[in-house]
DNA sequence: AACCTAAATTACCGATTGGTAATTTTGGCG
DNA sequence: CGCCAAAATTACCAATCGGTAATTTAGGTT
């Protein structure tokens, strides 16, 4: 019934994968590349995984499972949903950390707008995000951390542009420190009560 | 002394260039893209501007003063220092239009990450821009129509941030006007006067 | 031990990549 | 006109790209 045992798990080899396409991008990584990353013969990959467009949808699924489960267990023993927010967003930051930036927003910029299946699945991951912080905010205004008047869809909203921005930045070298600074800062503003003075 | 005359100008050609490496990133598009966009043969290509890598210096470059230009001219007549950066960034908001983003923000993460002088060049970029926007800033600050406890680095780093986060979105369908409507949202946020009861 | 199955590996493919050398065309100028 | 310089064009290159077919290796099963 069995063959000849594979010597690397394909969950193994997909996060090798994974990690090779966050470092250098889609169209960069070569399947040579690919194979060094992930000690797999390029056949092995093929047969596996299926072409380099398949093994990249793969691995961004990989990337958004991990995801979503680093933002669950930031949530788990925080009753402060303040708090919990600065801890989910903390951890988008850790992620982004080490030059690389967010593997979802590098994607977002350099294949989303020439490729359909990529580009649903990214608005999938960020709404995805978006209703983890909405709920966040949600509870916050419930538990009147925060002010009635804060539009809980704008305030996700000019975070999650934020985060955006700042996984760019990372991405070409913003220390996680400064990012995270800047992070609490535009939290602060986002989530502080807002005046009502509008300027013109 | 004068040999064949050139049927494109080498400025044209390079605007040519600069909108290919715009649409599609530095790695994607290849040197028959480029033929293509610019009209001009492979070989005349390399003989006017070097190889591919120095053929994109020279686009970024003209990106930077187009966008300088842009800067400039957006000031022109408005005395109001806010309007002034709300022009600004409007028009950093429609050089985004269309789908493409912001060149400089798309090779941020693309190329700058693995190639040294597109980082200095993109570094060097974003410190004109900051330092433009700081300007307008202090400006506002002196005529009092910001509050003195607004620090003005802490801002501008709010918002070039920000604008780095929309060109992100923008890059991948995001609309001029819902950027536009995010971004004023975040220009009031970091403008306005602080409160300074600060969550922990 | 022989067999079967599936993974590993090798060898190969056409197309395209960035990049050059050699040649032809074109117009200004003496 | 005829020469010259520079742009245009053609033809070519090795290397690498993503992708496949054929073959070898290994281990569990009988």
């Amino acid at each position: 019934m069995a063959g000849r045992p594979r010597k690397t798990e394909p969950e193994v080899a997909l996060a090798a994968a994974m990690n090779a396409f966050w470092a250098k991008g889609y169209e960069a990584t070569s399947m040579s590349d690919l194979t060094e990353a992930t000690g797999l013969h390029k056949a092995s990959l093929y047969q596996t995984f299926g072409d380099k467009h398949q093994l990249f949808v793969s691995a961004l699924k990989l990337y958004f499972n991990i995801t979503a489960k680093a933002q669950k267990d930031s949530r788990n023993g925080e009753e402060d949903p303040i708090k919990a927010i600065k801890k989910s967003v903390d951890t988008t930051i850790d992620q982004c950390a080490g030059g690389k930036g967010c593997l979802a927003v590098n994607s977002l910029i350099e294949v989303a707008p020439f490729d359909d299946e990529i580009d649903r699945i990214l608005k999938q991951f960020r709404q995805r995000l978006d209703k983890h912080l909405a709920r966040l905010v949600e509870e916050a205004k419930e538990k009147k951390l925060v002010g009635k008047s804060v539009d809980t869809k704008e305030a996700v909203r000019l975070i999650s542009v934020f985060l955006h921005g700042l996984s760019a930045n990372m991405a070409a070298g913003m220390s996680a420190n400064k990012a995270r600074t800047l992070l609490h800062d535009q939290l602060d503003l986002v989530l502080a009560p807002r005046n009502k003075f509008r300027r013109s």
